[in-house]
DNA sequence: GACAACAACTTACTCCCAGTAAGTTACTCG
DNA sequence: CGAGTAACTTACTGGGAGTAAGTTGTTGTC
């Protein structure tokens, strides 16, 4: 019998067929948004039925959050590397902004992931992925409240509202800016955005350590 | 025949139709958020079957956006008022703040509404209330450059992106701030929140302006 | 090499929900 | 009263999440 090709391999161990479900998975949620992408397409784009992937991931919401998870990590570690390599608190924060806003340019398509959906959602009832993005937020929160005690004269009490006022505020400002520069045509450079977004702060947080 | 009371009205004309349905509409959608809201639902809860209210909305996003459209004008009105009532800039921004906090506070239900999936959806693509409460932001980021163009000396030519940054900024800073509000156990007052707002900024904005 | 046992995979459904086509019932005005 | 229209309903389509139950390939064992 002749065949011109070997018949494709069907069959693959789960580990395999995992990581082919996630890479598409990511590619079209990544195109389409977390609403627009339907189980069917991501089992047809690996070539599966679907449910071999409920079989893996349990859920919709399971796979989103797997795309996520990777991701996730990439961008705390990138961002914490950043401030921890800094050598002062004025220079941790504006490094911290550089390497947010440079990790969003360099991952586009992981970004709309984050964003669409989940980065919105801040309901947990809302989205899937809201609890994900909460825990991301999170985090940076409590990055941003350690700098600002850091940053403390040794003596002060911190008054723990005003820190997690200011953790917040400056949390919620780096992510609209980061959907304002995902949006508009020709974005200011990360470099340019941390710096004024640095002028803007820095004194107010000065002053907060001195009150 | 003995009829204890009369025979419910059935039918109402469609102005008054259209009101009970946004009515349970805001309700509904206040509680369970956009997901979880079936048309069903609120066509149940008005005693209505579903096509009517197809056939007043059009679909389940004109339906949400109608009942954005209220609260959106009234959050706008509230804020723009208190800025316009101030004397000077310093007040006019601490002003705002509150005026945000506050009627946030007041309208816990219409607040969730517009969070849920609204304020969350960046994506065009995404949501459906995503356009519209792009609007409200786009409205507030207006508001907020005129305030800090009109805070800068007469003769300095304003950096576009330095404001826009800056007005992107204190936009996220509140929404974050508000959500963040909402969801925890003892939030501060308004006038703490605006206050440690106004603090932390203030004095970069006077920096800007006199760069 | 045969076969048991398990892992990989599929077919063929269910249910839920947005949206619609086509018809029916009550009100109103001549 | 009857005609016309506004208010409303029944009964459906289509699509997508999730599942029950069965089938087929692979692998280790004698």
């Amino acid at each position: 019998m002749v065949e011109g090709v070997e018949p494709p391999k069907r069959r693959r161990n789960r580990a395999a067929r995992e990581r082919e479900m996630l890479e598409a998975a990511e590619r079209i949620f990544g195109e389409r948004g977390y609403q627009g992408t339907s189980m069917d397409d991501v089992a047809a784009e690996v070539g599966v039925s679907k449910p071999l992937i409920y079989q893996y991931y349990g859920s919709k919401d399971g796979l989103f959050l797997a795309c996520l998870a990777r991701l996730r990590a990439q961008l705390l570690e990138t961002v914490s590397d950043a401030v921890m390599a800094a050598t002062d608190a004025e220079d941790a924060l504006y490094a911290g902004f550089v390497a947010w806003f440079q990790f969003l340019d360099d991952h586009p398509q992981a970004w709309s992931v984050l964003i669409d959906e989940g980065m919105l959602s801040t309901n947990p009832a809302a989205g899937p992925a809201a609890a994900a993005t909460d825990e991301v937020r999170a985090a940076f929160i409590e990055l941003i409240s350690a700098m600002v005690r850091m940053n403390l004269p040794p003596g002060r009490t911190a008054d723990n509202d005003e820190i997690e006022i200011i953790a917040q505020s400056i949390s919620g400002a780096t992510e609209r800016l980061a959907i304002w520069r995902s949006r508009v045509p020709a974005p200011p450079t990360p470099e340019k955005v941390a710096r004024t977004l640095q002028d803007l702060l820095w004194q107010g947080l000065q002053t907060l350590s001195t009150a």
